[in-house]
DNA sequence: TTGTAAGCGTTATCAC
DNA sequence: GTGATAACGCTTACAA
């Protein structure tokens, strides 16, 4: 069943039939109808792969995640995919880890698949040195990649991402503004959007007089069980601390445990500020201040300017930010 | 860059560079060497589109949910993935909703696209009428369709469960031995699995003589919020209860927003037990006690079978069910 | 508006 | 072992 059976039932050539499948409008509409009711007539499909090959594209975008099982990646894939449908793409997932050598490798078998695009969820894949992002700049040579959540300069490349210096700064300074002095910051990687989430933190104490508070700082797997030893540890070394600041869900869920167990009331002995305003956030008890990071919106804005790339169209931003919000719920009092 | 450019450039002919690219035993070690050295210098890489139109497959998958956020579905989404590429197989995803048009539609649109199997994770894809599954059946005559934790029998489908009716029967039958009576039962959804976790509760009950317990029956929305204020309601219309079984974490963490919000010590006032040992099992305060339905052996299980079809093996079973696991926490006594 | 024919880059079947 | 060469099923100039 291929484009000559449905040409010869139809008595029309190939490239009739052609045309009709690819919409041209250079077909009479008696032509027209009659071929779509041959090919209706005989179930026919047209092959993709012969299509691809014609074409040079499968309208298809290959989509790296660190772990698909991660709440905030698990939203973001799930909202890209709805986009990229929308637009009749097609979406490859690739979860790639978080080893450097696996997420290149993985980068290289997505390119061999020439899929359309490459997007990147999530902040691990940039690294620390120019070097060790080649892999990425390389690819952009041959397809637009989008960076959702991360940053990196270069030709073909797109980041959109979420003001996390601003979001944190504010629910920072909030913390302050409502008596806070003691504030904890949890973080669980180093990243572009992790280092501006501490920045974040440190100007806003800076601002409001209190220091850059360096040994307020802790770094903390992403793990609730973690989250809750590290601070029982911490607690019972002596360290004084009246909020505590998360760069994710997790961590603060962790906190809340924490507290529970030390007999901390929160939000009055502790006050604890989530990130990402995830499930988590309403599952706990009580329910998480949280930093709504809007994936939707990071979402829908990366396929749509992947659409615009697509496109051919000029001035395409290369550098695109979303501001966050402050979700207040129950572990903070102001 | 193609095959004809590596071939006049080691002085070969195509045929013999299609076959170091295939592995094929027919080339003198010599020439192999020469065409892979050749093959590395101009950086050649075969066209996918051109492979899958000679080959009539791309080696892709076709993966279906419901909702790819969704804590359970994400983790299937992951393993299944991490399977697929173990096997070199590309997993093409595709988020459906729960209407069964758009459900039909995306099915068609992944076979017009060639995949060489579909997964369709989770039980959503089952309905109550033979009409209604028609379409799954009909996909079926085209390439093998696996189905995880959904049941449906047909030739080329193969159903991949959790024993969901024995983990949900040992689940209350603790409980009543336990000294708890009064057990509500909460479920999402029915399905497959859904009716077997029902039909364990309803038979623990019975064989504990019990009774069938039909009005401790409630169905919820998959929502902390409406679960938790749905026990509220009933509590306060005066219905008894010391223990809730659930058929979802998520419904067990409304429990606890319940029992926290009454007054109900758990597990003292009130045992709970959550369904899926997800993330909210250990986020929730106290932890819960939850079945583990062990989707990673699930998906893992999967994939194995389906490559066992691809491979052509004879009697690969059509059903295979794998047992589930109560992890115990702190929502029970026993 | 329609048809002819030349690609697209492989795989696979023959010969040799 | 190796090389011609015919599929594979489409898109797309170019002609008509």
């Amino acid at each position: 069943m291929n484009i000559y059976d449905v040409s010869k039932q139809a008595g029309v050539s190939i490239a009739t039939v052609s045309r009709v499948i690819n919409g041209n409008p250079n077909v009479s509409d008696r032509t027209r109808k009659k071929v779509l009711a041959v090919m209706e007539e005989l179930g026919y499909t047209p092959n993709v792969f012969a299509r691809g090959l014609g074409l040079n594209t499968m309208k298809t975008i290959g989509i790296m995640c660190s772990d698909a099982s991660d709440l905030y990646l698990a939203n973001a894939i799930s909202y890209l995919e709805r986009e990229l449908r929308a637009n009749e793409y097609d979406a490859i997932l690739c979860c790639t880890g978080y080893n450097l050598e696996n997420k290149k490798k993985y980068l290289e078998l997505l390119l061999s698949k020439r899929v359309d695009g490459v997007i990147m969820a999530g902040s691990k894949f940039i690294e620390s040195t120019r070097e060790d992002n080649e892999y990425i700049l390389n690819a952009a040579r041959q397809v637009p990649v989008m960076l959702v959540n991360g940053r990196l300069e270069g030709k073909n490349i797109y980041s959109i991402l979420c003001d996390d210096y601003t979001a944190v700064y504010q629910a920072v300074t909030k913390l302050i503004r409502s008596g806070r002095r003691r504030i904890l910051y949890l973080y669980t990687s180093v990243s572009y959007s992790g280092n501006n989430k501490r920045r974040g933190y440190q100007n806003a104490s800076m601002d409001a007089g209190l220091g850059n508070l360096e040994n307020m700082i802790y770094q903390c797997p992403k793990d609730i069980a973690y989250s809750r030893d590290l601070l029982s540890d911490l607690y019972r070394q002596g360290l004084k601390f009246d909020a505590v600041m998360t760069s994710d869900d997790t961590l603060a869920v962790g906190a809340l445990k924490f507290a529970a167990s030390a007999g901390l009331k929160v939000p009055e002995d502790l006050s604890i500020i989530g990130y990402n305003n995830s499930l988590l956030s309403r599952a706990s008890e009580p329910e998480l201040t949280s930093v709504d990071t809007k994936i939707e919106a990071l979402c829908t804005t990366t396929i749509s300017t992947l659409m615009s790339v697509f496109n051919g169209g000029k001035n395409v931003p290369n550098w695109i930010t979303i501001s966050a919000e402050l979700i207040k719920r129950y572990t903070t009092d102001f």
